[in-house]
DNA sequence: CCTATATTTTACGTTAACGTAAATTATTAA
DNA sequence: TTAATAATTTACGTTAACGTAAAATATAGG
């Protein structure tokens, strides 16, 4: 991580070592239009602040199981070179979609634990008996 | 489904349409050993209660991103032959770290709700920006 | 009982998301 | 400057989680 003018600027590797993933990933990443460095004079990417979000979301949102293609969905492509009004109006419909996905994501995580919860309940009784062999 | 001495069976076709999956995954989640139906004189496979409840346990955790290898390690594989109070302290202790990984999960969902709110929050203001062209 | 569906096994095909290796060029530290 | 690292592009390899097709058998409905 180095500073040069007030900004921040990541190699690749330091993003890598960061988020505890590969620099393959991240060229992936960029592959699929999710990021897009600038590069030096020696052609080597430099990731501003804003490519470091976006690596966060990407990952977060991969924790969640979204593929790649529904986070670019999600966090919008990179080229942002269509007509704004239109690119935010779409950007903010899909938001509205996914937030409500998020909500019932939360509830069945909620729905699950009380599952998983009760499960171990019944294990622990079983283990009980199991085990009161005096 | 069907009822048999008090007892609901489910053929292979009847999960598939009520879970909206293939009846391929449905067999591939068997090989993987995470359900076991019984099977008819002519070779069928039967579903019971006990399997209808797991698929639907396997088809939450896929939502959550889940690997099948992970969910068998939630879920418990379906053999069940080994020393059984091993199994169910293996079984307990996976489900103990299992639920904590959740409740991380649904605190990193409320924080991904509110950056997509707040994201929405900053697009909704640029579009006001830009069309009010009066 | 016969025909239309369902189901079974076997086996090869597919896609997403990287892994890995090789050859080349850049950058950094002594 | 030079040797050790780091990064780049290109391209083939890999794995999970099914899709799909074929050939054979089972079951259900008229």
């Amino acid at each position: 991580m180095k500073r040069q003018d007030k900004e921040i600027y990541y190699t690749i590797s330091d993003l890598a070592t960061e988020f505890d993933i590969s620099t393959r990933s991240i060229r992936f990443y960029e592959e699929k239009n999710l990021i897009s460095p600038r590069r030096t004079e020696g052609n080597q990417r430099i990731y501003s602040r804003r490519d470091h979000v976006r690596l966060k979301l990407i990952l977060r949102g991969k924790r969640f199981g979204y593929s790649l293609e529904e986070i670019s969905e999600i966090i919008g492509l990179t080229d942002f070179d269509l007509d704004e009004v239109e690119q935010i109006r779409k950007t903010l419909a899909m938001g509205q979609k996914k937030i409500i996905d998020i909500r019932e994501r939360i509830n069945d995580l909620k729905l699950l634990e009380e599952d998983l919860v009760s499960f171990q309940g019944k294990m622990d009784e079983r283990l009980k008996d199991l085990t009161a062999d005096e």
